[in-house]
DNA sequence: GCAGATCCTTGATCCAGATCAAGGCGGTTC
DNA sequence: GAACCGCCTTGATCTGGATCAAGGATCTGC
C-alpha cells in the first residue's frame, strides 16, 4: 500500500484531481507514477504511441509541431498543475520536451482514460479545462498568423507577466513590474513563429522607447503598461 | 408533446448525439431548436453572451477571431455532425458565420452543460471530439505560422479533397479526382492567413506546373495527387 | 580567472508575400 | 443583350522580417 503522496503535492489544489474525494483521490494515486525530466529532456515524441498522460507538478513544459523537414513551432507552454499528454489518441501527435528541471504526476493511458470514464467530474473538468486549451490555441493562431512582429512581443511579454510573474498583473495600472523571462530568445521566436533576431530586435526597440527596461538579457521591468498594452492591440 | 423529429436528422449517425439511448435522445430533442441561417448570415458574434450551442446538420460555418481593428483569421471549419459553440463559456470568443445556407440543432447553454453531466457517455464523447479539435488547431498553428504559400495551398487542396470531396480520398494512390471548391478565394486566405493575390497566383502555380487542372473558378481535379502532397510537406 | 560554450545583439542584404492597380470572366436582372 | 456585380487573375512595386555575418555578454567548469 503506498503511502498518501498527494499530500505533499505542490499542486494538488489546481490540478485536475482537485475536484476529487479523498477515496477517489487514493484510487488515482494507485495508478500514478513521479517523473523527474531535466532541462532539456523530452517527456514525449511525436510519433510514438500515446502510453502516458500527466499532471505537470513544478517547471515548465512545452509541446511542439515540428515538419517532417526540421521547422518547429511551439503550440502550447505547460504550467505546474496543467495537464499534459494525449488521452483518446494512439500516436502522439506533437513532441513534449522540458524547458526547466520539472516534476510530472504520470499515469498510464490507457487507465487514466478508464477512470476519466469511471469519474464523470473529473472527465467534465478535464473537457472545461480542453475547451479553455482549444479557445487558447485558436488565440495564438491569429497571432501567429495576423499581428506583426512588435505586437507579437509585446503580447508575449505580457502574457508572461501574468504567467511567469504575479498572477494579478494588470498593464492598465501602470505600477512598473519586474520579473524574470522564463524563455530563452529563441523559445519566444519558436512561440511566436519568428526568428531569433527579430524578437531581439523588438525588444532593442521597446527598451529605446522606454516601455521595458532589460536588466542583463534575463530580468525585464515593465515600466509603461500601458504603452506596452496599446503594442499588443489584439486581446 | 414534440414528434421524433430527430428521425429525420441527416447527421443523427455521426452527431454528438449518436451515443445516446433512444430514451435519452428525446430528452435531449426536447431541449433543442431547429435554425436554419443563410449564406453570409452570423450564427454568433463574439463579446455576446455564450447562450446556445448546436450540432450542425447542414451546410459549412466558419468560426473566425478578429483583431480589434479588423483583421480577421478563419480559426475553424465546421462541417455537418460537428459542434460547435463554446460551453462552460459565459462570453463568446469567436464569431460564427454560415459559408452556405445551413441547418443547426440548437441547445440553451446551460441547459446543455446540464445534460453533459448528467449524461456521462456524451460528455465523454464531446471531450474526444474537443481533443481532435484541439490537435487540429495546433497542427495548424504549425501551417500558419512555418509554411510557404506554396505548401499552405498544397495542404489546404488535399484537407478540401477529403473532407468536401471523397471522404475515402488518398493522394498516394494517384488517380485523379474532381471536386467543387466549398469556398472562394476570399476565405482560402482567410483560413491560410495570406492574401487573395497569393492564394490566386499559387493556385495558377499548380495549374502550370500540370499537378492540378482548373475548369472554372470553382471546379478543381487533382491530376498528380503525389505531387500535390509533396509540396505540402507537413503531415 | 581563463577556455569554451551558449546566448544575445547589431548590421547588411535579400526575398516571399503584401499591397496597389488594372482588367477579365461568369452570373443575374430587366 | 446590355449593364452590373461579385469573384478571380495578372502585373508592378514595396516592405517586413528572414537570412547571412560578425562580434559582445554571460555562464560553467576547472
Amino acid at each position: 500500500m503506498s503511502i498518501d503522496i498527494c499530500a505533499l503535492c505542490p499542486v494538488r489544489e489546481h490540478a485536475l484531481c482537485s475536484c476529487l474525494n479523498d477515496e477517489e483521490r487514493i484510487v488515482l494515486n494507485g495508478l500514478s507514477q513521479r517523473r523527474r525530466v531535466m532541462a532539456g529532456e523530452t517527456v514525449m515524441w511525436a510519433g510514438d504511441e500515446s502510453r502516458i498522460c500527466a499532471n505537470l507538478q513544478s517547471g515548465v513544459l512545452k509541446v511542439v509541431a515540428a515538419t517532417t523537414d526540421g521547422r518547429e513551432q511551439i503550440v502550447s507552454l505547460v504550467y505546474p498543475a496543467d495537464f499534459v499528454g494525449e488521452p483518446y489518441a494512439t500516436e502522439i501527435a506533437f513532441t513534449v520536451t522540458a524547458l526547466s528541471d520539472a516534476e510530472l504526476c504520470t499515469f498510464p493511458r490507457l487507465l487514466f482514460e478508464r477512470f476519466l470514464e469511471e469519474h464523470a467530474r473529473m472527465g467534465n473538468l478535464l473537457l472545461q479545462r480542453t475547451l479553455g486549451a482549444l479557445k487558447d490555441a485558436r488565440a495564438r493562431m491569429l497571432t501567429l498568423a495576423r499581428l506583426s512582429a512588435g505586437e507579437k512581443v509585446a503580447g508575449l511579454l505580457l502574457d508572461m507577466a501574468v504567467r511567469a510573474g504575479r498572477h494579478s498583473y494588470r498593464p492598465d495600472q501602470s505600477e512598473p513590474v519586474t520579473f524574470d523571462l522564463p524563455m530563452t530568445r529563441g523559445h519566444m521566436a519558436d512561440v511566436l513563429g519568428m526568428t531569433i533576431e527579430t524578437v531581439s530586435r523588438q525588444l532593442t526597440k521597446l527598451k529605446s522607447a522606454e516601455v521595458v527596461v532589460l536588466s542583463g538579457a534575463r530580468t525585464i521591468t515593465i515600466v509603461d503598461g500601458n504603452a506596452l498594452k496599446k503594442r499588443a492591440m489584439a486581446a
